[in-house]
DNA sequence: GATGAATGAGTATTCATTCAT
DNA sequence: GATGAATGAATACTCATTCAT
């Protein structure tokens, strides 16, 4: 990596980090050039705009994410295992969960639906191979597979994104998910224990 | 209504009106009052901030909707055609739908999201009723009623408003519902016809 | 004169006097702040841009010229001498002249340009009025002559602004004039003194 | 010439055409090195700044039209026809004409009236030259030639460069250069077939 | 109840120029 | 001859909020 490619990633991870820690609206460039301790000219030598920064920091989340999810697909993992897990990758940053208690936060807004909006039409590919792959091995039984990730995507997101949930929304998210597939009934119960894991 | 609740409403109208065309960022006290035809010190009479302001125009459509809602319960419908009916109607506000291709337009996620919030909050209550008397009735079975009807809130949120949605997804969509609910097979396809009205 | 309206003036007048001294481009909206001492909101109160206010300015030293040029033009001077002090008291303003040596300074171009188009384009009928009457009078004999007294016009502005003109400009001028209005030789010769005239 | 002057001149002629259709103030190194394909460091080894490359355009254009001044003046042209031809032959560049119509928009002012100034002062002795050979072949009768002619030049620019002229400002231009110059009455009516000629 | 003049911190963006390599 | 990364001062404009009248 040459010197200034690695000056603009240095930035984009310090863009990166401020934009999901106050959020994009909140971050003004000033702060950004601050953190990264360079002049203002430096920082429009490598961006066009604040905007063009925001679209590729997203850019590159979203390629981390997808790459994540990708060797997970290629792992040995029995088929509803790899779904999940994919699923539970790409969850929002634990920065965004943790830090100031940011996460649907107004200021993170923005940045959060742009993100969700661009993984989910990443993801939905990818986790429709894993269903089919399910549907082959007679573990699924369903038609229209892409709409009913996109929809087991959607409800995941939204449980676990934005409120605490309980037992019970676990509970009714096992029941819908093997409803959705058309898996056998339980055959999703390990979900509980990887909900219950550290990282959630 | 005294007249200083009568130009308050006035101005709730308004900001409600600019806030869904243009967005609530995009809208400024200058434009509200220029729209209003009144002078600066008197918004700041009638109101405390812009935020305050956004959540009284909030508050005002929640209780609107919430009063449609209400009286599609109280109506002598079937308790499915109540529940579909519902979640139809509080669907964002054609303005919204139309003016300017403008919904989920960054400039109105913010309201869009508070709105879905509070909304799906005050909703679900009244939705769980309605499930209560069909699993009553014999039509649905299921348990943990709340949390399955927010699901249900929440993917055809999702669904109707965010995208151009095709027949497959309503497929599916009808499929989760009656899956959801435990109501028989195709005892929901009337949602069809429901969609396809002009309305939606 | 109510109180906004007496700022605006004021800073009307710090703007031109800025203006005029140091150029447009080269005067900020801080530099015109700081000397008004207000804050950057109370300008903006009263003025769109910087741009519109340079379109006020001259506006204002439009309306002062033409003004004098209209009380010239009432008096009871003979017809000739009207004419030329019309034309002599259209000339740049004493601070153009004298402060920094700034007219035709590079930063003074544009707004010298835009004020003497417009200056033009307001006095020529004025000029034109009176060089009628001087023809009804038999002192003058001609046609077209808004187009005569618009050259009249432009030669006198290019002459008497730019260069440090000599005694041979000078009769040239006198010579020129006399011919394009069709006046009798040397009857204009009284433009020597006014020329040598303190205001030159 | 060698290579580096030919990419010095290259520079130039980009330098020229850019300053000419979007205005000197308009036009900024980045725009320059862009076109040119070079990198920064390379355009500040061939140029002091970008004022001293207006200079450097400005001069190059000079050159160029009092070349063509000149030959015109070589030429066995009679000279009332000289005189003309050179005056037409410094009229704006036809991009300055055509090209967004972008002359006298106030980002091309400054440069022009710089263009301006300095050719005037070149083509002044020039012409000064013609006009005392009318004189001695009895064509014209004045004295203080070199101003008349200024005079002349100025009155030419003014109408030909900035307004839509009409027929009587032709006719009127028409007069008074014959009186300018002490020419017989209508000894110089083919001006207006100039005028009428395509490239005006 | 109503006015509108005044505030001032905040923001993104531009651009000619330098200089070590 | 040529590169391109780095600079940083300069600039116009926004807008929610306050408060004396």
């Amino acid at each position: 990596m040459k010197k200034g490619e690695r000056r603009k990633q240095e930035l984009l991870d310090i863009a990166y980090r401020m934009f999901i820690t106050r959020g994009y609206e909140n971050t003004s460039i000033d702060d950004i050039i601050a953190e990264a301790g360079i002049a203002k000219g430096t920082y429009y030598y490598y961006f066009q705009s604040k905007e063009q920064t925001l679209e590729e920091v997203i850019g590159m989340m979203i390629e981390k994410e997808i790459e994540a999810a990708g060797s997970i697909l290629d792992s040995p993992l029995p088929v509803p295992q790899k779904i999940v897990a994919i699923i539970a990758s790409i969850r929002p940053a634990p920065e965004e969960q943790t830090i100031e208690g940011a996460l649907m936060q107004p200021e993170n807004i923005i940045m959060h639906q742009k993100i969700k909006r661009r993984l989910i039409e990443k993801v939905v590919p990818l986790l429709t191979k894993a269903a089919e792959e399910g549907v082959e091995q007679g573990i699924f039984s369903c038609d229209n597979i892409p709409e009913r990730i996109r929809m087991m995507l959607v409800i995941s997101n939204e449980i676990f994104d934005n409120y605490s949930f309980t037992d019970r929304d676990i509970d009714v998210f096992i029941d819908i998910t093997e409803k959705i597939l058309g898996a056998k009934s339980h055959s999703m119960d390990f979900i509980r224990q990887l909900i219950n894991a550290p990282s959630v």
